[in-house]
DNA sequence: TCAAAAGTGTTTATTCTACACCCATGG
DNA sequence: CCATGGGTGTAGAATAAACACTTTTGA
């Protein structure tokens, strides 16, 4: 049986969630989109697999991935029986974007304006999100979708995207604030408004520690079954 | 590359939670203790080759069951490179004991008290119990494990052994009750004290609206770090 | 009648929520 | 000087936690 990774990579931008998808380069389903995969090699692990694929996409090392499910349905390839174990990856649009375009064939798309995809990597994405959704009720990942500097508007934004919902401004920043996951900067952002908004970063240390204080975070869980 | 499944079934006894494990019947490791696995055949599905699995074991069909996680080291299996898919399964312990013994040789184990296994079976055993805590936290499927008709001190036992913690039982209850996931009947378990504890019920209807209600009932979420 | 387990009540502290208000500044 | 987005304050509701109390009944 053929054993192949997927990659389902988010990124987000201060308006939108992102993906990444490639054009897939060979048959069957030539020229469509498609999610970054590769086979995996006789003697590499499955997160190595991944992590190839990945950096063979990015050209990067070092990005906050995990195994999400795998798909084995007899006929989700058509050519041949082939199993693929999808891994989500979660990173910093920012830092990538440029070298994206030049080496590869990768493009970012609005979640809410992806194509049709090869497969069931439709169904992958979808997994992949609500995983999403799932995890950040639980863990604090969304760091690894955001700059190292962020203002708390851009942070709710990201909020407000994976959960499709609305925060009340006073109420996000005072419960995030009390995690004590994140630290005030000194400086402002003032691209985006008149009065600009404060900078914060991460306090890696409560990160590992307060890893389970996100919880409580969702006002209305029913956003995540 | 070969592939596998192999399920991760949990009971709960009233005093613990229970495992089941086969002693293997070929070589390698053949004798010691071991998951319940098998191979993918051709023309089948993943889940459906872990259902029939469990179907062979237990005879039982419409088990709770869900996939974990895939393991593929390249080493794990030190014969041939195998690839294995792990299903974690939730039934009431009590419908199946007999069958399963005379049958197969498969056994009960209490979670604290399960033997070593082979290849990586203890790792995902592992893996599938923060699975369980992590699920539970947000999806009542606790019902899996209890009988039709249970009581509140029983529902508490099994969430304090999950859990590995205390909870006042007056607020538990409340909680619980609070969820509208369960009913309460007329008559009473009279096996477990003098007074007898009223018997309750699932309540299917509310069961699939209010599958995140769950959520907030672990005190010291730190359990599922 | 008393011990043991089930179940109820109540008080207090804490956290949520909604919403009004103030602040800073570029145009 | 005012519109706009950022940030703070606060009253009232809702929830959680702790623990004392009552009920039931077999031994």
């Amino acid at each position: 049986m053929l054993v192949a990774v997927d990659c389902i990579v988010f990124g987000f931008d201060a308006n939108a969630l992102r993906i990444l998808l490639v054009q897939r380069a060979l048959e069957p389903e030539k020229g469509k989109w498609s999610l970054m995969g590769g086979f995996v090699q006789p003697d590499e692990g499955l997160d190595a697999a991944a992590s190839r694929v990945l950096n063979q996409l990015t050209g990067l090392e070092n990005v906050y991935m995990e195994q999400l499910k795998t798909f084995g349905d007899p006929g989700r390839d058509p050519i041949e029986r082939t199993l693929s174990v999808s891994y989500y990856a979660l990173l910093d649009l920012n830092r990538f974007t440029p070298q994206l375009s030049d080496e590869y064939h990768a493009e970012w798309f609005a979640l809410k304006k992806m194509p049709a995809l090869i497969f069931d990597h439709s169904e992958m994405v979808a997994q992949a999100r609500h995983m999403l959704r799932y995890k950040a009720s639980m863990h604090p990942l969304f760091f690894e979708l955001l700059p190292p500097r962020f203002t708390m508007p851009q942070l709710q934004a990201l909020f407000e995207e994976v959960y499709e919902t609305n925060f009340d401004k006073g109420n996000f920043s005072r419960k995030m604030l009390s995690t004590n996951l994140i630290t005030k900067l000194d400086d402002k952002d003032k691209s985006g408004s008149k009065k600009g908004a404060y900078f914060y970063k991460l306090n890696r240390q409560t990160y590992k520690k307060n890893f389970r204080k996100v919880l409580h975070f969702i006002p209305n869980p029913n956003h995540l079954i």
